[in-house]
DNA sequence: TTGTAAGCGTTATCAT
DNA sequence: ATGATAACGCTTACAA
């Protein structure tokens, strides 16, 4: 059943049929009616591929994710999912988890493989975009929540996204404030290259201003998942007993911390304070509840899809935002305790 | 570019650079060569619509979600995609969480519009199958974890999922087996016709084995989200405290109820039992750990992908699957304690 | 081993 | 207001 079927049917021509179908105002009432119920008497429905071949333009946004098992992302996803369906155009959903590429390549092929119209890239590195990178391509790129490094090429993408760095350096410096002299902090992989770093970068700044000591010893590996941080925390507290509170750059692996400051007979808050990171409810939920340092990921969400589809419609240019980030302050946090040193 | 232009710098006809682009063995070795750099060197990326045009076959998987927001898919859509990817397919993917359509209607209208070679539907309620229903599509398809309740039209579909009686009838019965009589089930919506539907007749068969009585007002609702739960949860406690267990159909309702009882003072196990169902990782870290009904979703996942492809492939005719859950028991759900009648 | 040309289902141009 | 037809970029007989 194609276009030609309807026309003969209808006793028309193909471009009456096609008139129809993309609502030119050309046509008499009277056979537009005619050719719209036999349409919908006969179950037919445009070829697409043939539609995107003439029109070349394929409605397909691509959103690529890194790291989806972050419950993070899906929500976002979910946000971007619905918008997109909403304007009329296609998700095209495509992990990037257990690809070596470069995130760079990976983005690149995508959008020449499935014609994009337009992209968005939930996670990943693009520590070397280069002035040309997006040169060979045309559909407009939004980077949300990404680590980007280089101040080239910004004229090319949009990026959304927080400030790690201030975020960290914020966490920290409240952990100090409340008496915190030997924080340590989990990061996501050992040498983590994404975000990881700059947060390091931040909780680091805040320690050197306030002369405290930061030694490797401090770095905690958690690998973003709540069992990971359980174990390496559980270890921890084996054998280093003078670490007063732990910032977790995950609300995954805060959990898991937790959990194993519990099982190990210790007071969270009283005995080890706690900061996670991302704002996921679960942190408000747990018991007891954990402080956390809250990303925006709704408006983050609303804003990259929203901005690209301003960008497909060209009303706007690329441009890159910063969100401000929440630090809630919840249980999981309290002063630290004085320790009376008995031999003094 | 095209394949044209390829054609013309390689100075041969279009047909035997198509021949080297779909890997065809009868093209000289030196000519396959040097078609392959010219294509490399031009960044030429052949147009999917004009293949798809002409070999009618889309290569996208659809995959259909209802309720993207339960965490408990998110995971299994992360191994779909994967597995997609793998296969040289796209994902397609739709969420359904506004739509107040008949899933079936959408189900239908997704395959047509996308051409799919195939559809996973995750969640949703296709309770009016008829035996003709899926007689205008041709793409196979595979329910995963929906609700379905009509016998017909069975040989036209498959389905994986969970016996959600059965299950919900174990999990209560470990509470009554643990002494409780006064036993709250948690469900998602008022008059939920989906999977919560089951799970409610498994906890009243339950219940009428050992002949509890069962009243409308032992019916929470918790819209599947942990605030509701916890809300919902905190009025009950106020008003009804001769409850000593609550059946959360979720684990994130699950998680909502915990906290309710921590804020209202009340122990967890002790004063009241919890049982979630899904088997989240946040149930064994919840401080106490959560008895929880596990579904094997790793293992649906695989099994509802793999076997769509076996669909496509014609290896393997339709079929219907019920996979085994298991009741985790954990720190939430303890013996009922004895209430000493001060006045007997 | 390679080239020519028809045809996939649309849309858009140009007549009428 | 409507119809005939070229063109989109590819695959695949069929011919050479």
């Amino acid at each position: 059943m194609n276009i030609k079927d309807i026309a003969k049917i209808a006793g028309v021509g193909v471009s009456t049929v096609s008139r129809v179908l993309n609502n030119h105002s050309d046509v008499k009432d009277e056979t537009r009616e005619k050719i719209l119920k036999i349409i919908k008497d006969s179950n037919y429905v445009p070829n697409n591929s043939a539609r995107i071949l003439k029109q070349n333009n394929t409605k397909n946004i691509g959103v690529l994710v890194k790291g989806v098992f972050n419950p993070f992302f899906s929500e976002m996803i979910n946000i971007i999912g619905n918008k997109i369906h909403e304007y009329g155009y296609t998700m095209v959903l495509q992990q990037n988890d257990y690809t070596f590429d470069e995130d760079m390549d990976t983005l690149l092929g995508f959008i020449k493989e499935k014609r994009l119209q337009g992209v968005i890239c939930l996670g990943g590195n693009f520590i070397d975009i280069k002035e040309d990178s997006f040169d060979s391509v045309d559909a407009p790129i939004v980077l949300t929540s990404v680590n980007t490094i280089s101040d080239l090429g910004k004229s090319k993408y949009s990026s959304i996204g927080i400030d790690n760095k201030k975020s960290a350096y914020h966490a920290t410096k409240y952990l100090i404030n409340l008496g915190h002299k030997n924080i340590a902090i989990m990061l996501g992989e050992k040498d983590d290259l994404g975000i990881g770093w700059w947060r390091l970068k931040g909780f680091k700044e805040a320690l050197l201003e306030y002369n405290y000591n930061f030694s490797e010893e401090h770095i905690l590996i958690g690998n973003y998942e709540v069992e990971s941080a359980y174990k390496t925390t559980k270890n921890l507290l084996m054998e280093k007993p003078d670490i007063s509170a732990i910032f977790a750059i995950s609300d995954a692996m805060a959990i898991g911390v937790a959990k194993a400051i519990i099982d190990s007979d210790l007071k969270i808050g009283q005995d080890i304070s706690i900061i996670g990171f991302d704002g996921m409810n679960i942190s408000e939920f747990y018991n007891p509840s954990i402080t956390t340092v809250k990303q925006p990921k709704e408006l983050m969400a609303v804003m990259s899809i929203n901005h690209l589809f301003d960008l497909i419609n060209k009303k706007e240019g690329h441009k890159h935002i910063l969100l401000d980030t929440e630090l809630v302050k919840r249980e999981s946090s309290k002063e630290v305790k004085i320790v009376e040193n008995i031999l003094a």
